[in-house]
DNA sequence: GGCAACTGGTTGCATCGTCGAACCATCTGG
DNA sequence: CCAGATGGTTCGACGATGCAACCAGTTGCC
């Protein structure tokens, strides 16, 4: 019953998120969110796929948890890039299989790269005595989130 | 010199970020935030509004971190519903000031409700002992990502 | 076998959201 | 009084997403 906004008050977690949304600049599209000339969605579909190797369409689509239809399109200007190969699926007439080329392969080394580096720059920024708490912080949050 | 990945590890906190906003569903453009039938870049600029009552163009654009050209379209979807109003900046014949209108104030609160409900429900999925640390690092982060 | 229901993909249409550049009007400082 | 800064608008381009309609292949069931 304490009149005082404290830990218990839904506008200061509101505040606190709608602060950090913006200071991270995801309400730009960011054409380069690391330097890099990429667009945001196409970086992710980029990382996904380095780290499988190969990935069925649907199976992209359920982790970026976009529709097909948008899936459908960001794979198309991957492969106009010359950075993704489309394959039909083995056992299933109607499957795609992506996977990365050479030069898909470099475009995601050059991302990753650019990615650590900014994440590094970041991270020097946070106080040293801050860090344990600001990671496990977004950890307690992912998991209140999922819920 | 640590080989173990630790809180001076620019993967680890890659890995936090991303996990919160793909769970924080930032990448969907979410047409309704919160079951509001209102596009969120307008709900970004009403929730400014309503809590100052009067504000600068200018003033906004640098709140959400949006270039003046935005802003400026921004605000005349807003005035195309009858929510804002444009008067001229006294003082300054080239400003423009804003303000809600009464149909405005309305949907503005409808809003806030809204979104208050959200964020309350966000908040009993946090346990109340972290719920400081939450905060406390979000700011942090806000700070680090300003420099 | 054959037919209905489902699933993976593609394409067309609509909407949202942002930026940069060009342009105009208005301050502001020598 | 003029040059440069500042606030706004408009235009053109791009990125990103969804839904609906459609096609093709798969599956389940009678």
């Amino acid at each position: 019953m304490s009149s005082e906004r404290g830990t218990d008050d839904p506008a200061e977690l509101q505040e606190a998120l709608r602060g950090f949304v913006r200071a991270f600049g995801l309400h730009q599209p960011e054409k380069t969110p690391c330097g890099q000339p990429i667009p945001v969605s196409e970086a992710h579909a980029l990382g996904e796929l380095a780290q499988d190797g190969e990935l069925r369409q649907v199976e992209l689509a359920r982790r970026l948890r976009l529709t097909k239809s948008t899936v459908s399109r960001l794979v198309g200007q991957l492969t106009a890039r010359g950075w993704v190969e489309r394959a039909p699926a083995p056992g299933d007439g109607r499957g795609v299989v992506l996977r990365l080329t050479p030069s898909g392969e470099r475009a995601a080394g050059n991302l990753a790269e650019a990615r650590r580096e900014k994440f590094s720059r970041l991270l020097v920024s946070i106080p040293e005595h801050e860090r344990e708490g600001v990671l496990h912080a977004l950890h307690v949050l992912v998991e209140a989130l999922d819920e």
